[in-house]
DNA sequence: AGATAATGGTTTGTATCGCAAACTAGTCTG
DNA sequence: CAGACTAGTTTGCGATACAAACCATTATCT
């Protein structure tokens, strides 16, 4: 029952996923269907460039929809995940189950 | 039963760990003590170029070891976990699972 | 009314990173 | 002794993460 370690496992990890910031994007928007900038950028604790920045990369990765549009007569920027974005999501977290697997339990060390 | 998503949580996952070939290689070391700079060349298939580097930054955080000598004529760099590399590698697993706790399940979505 | 601050972002600058090509040092082979 | 192999390290470079600076507009103060 013991699991080897299968290298491409771990370094096969989809790196655009991987960065702790868009991992968290991700994951909120995953439960909050569509989210706003401003309430990302205080839930986050980033910088708005920095949230910015992860944005494109994931919009830019197809993994995310960003709608800007105006709330009476502020620019509002709304997020939501594509289908890409979602199956990206699962299929990562399917590689971190696998993952997960090779790293030793302290207990059973 | 739901859980929050913690941003602090995904966020503070340690960089030095979380970069997939440090991580594969500190978890090869976790279950093998000592291994060998060629051997795991060959088992990462990381660049020698690539693995040296990730080997001086877990080296320079204090995760592993290393001790350089002679087999024979030629030159030998073995690696081992330091206790602070287990425990490093014992907390990102922590981390771990309160992130997979907060991935979305996709049959539960 | 004009200056000042606040809102909602994007662009730019920079230090660091991950990676492979090139290099180093020594050993073996023909 | 020339060339190839072993065992790595150093160098060079493109990409990255991040915040500072900037931009456009709206609200507030005096």
């Amino acid at each position: 029952m013991s699991h080897d370690i299968q290298p491409s496992d771990v370094l096969a990890l989809d790196r655009l996923v991987h960065e702790p910031a868009r991992l968290l994007i991700l994951t909120v928007l995953a439960s909050a269907k569509q989210v706003e900038f401003t309430y990302l950028e205080k839930l986050s604790g980033l910088s708005k460039g920095n949230l910015s920045s992860h944005m494109s990369k994931l919009e830019a990765g197809g993994l995310i929809a960003i709608k800007k549009r105006f709330r009476g007569k502020r620019p509002l920027t709304e997020l939501n995940l594509t289908a890409a974005g979602r199956k990206a999501l699962n299929d990562y977290r399917q590689q971190l189950i696998g993952v997960m697997q090779v790293l030793p339990k302290p207990d059973q060390d």
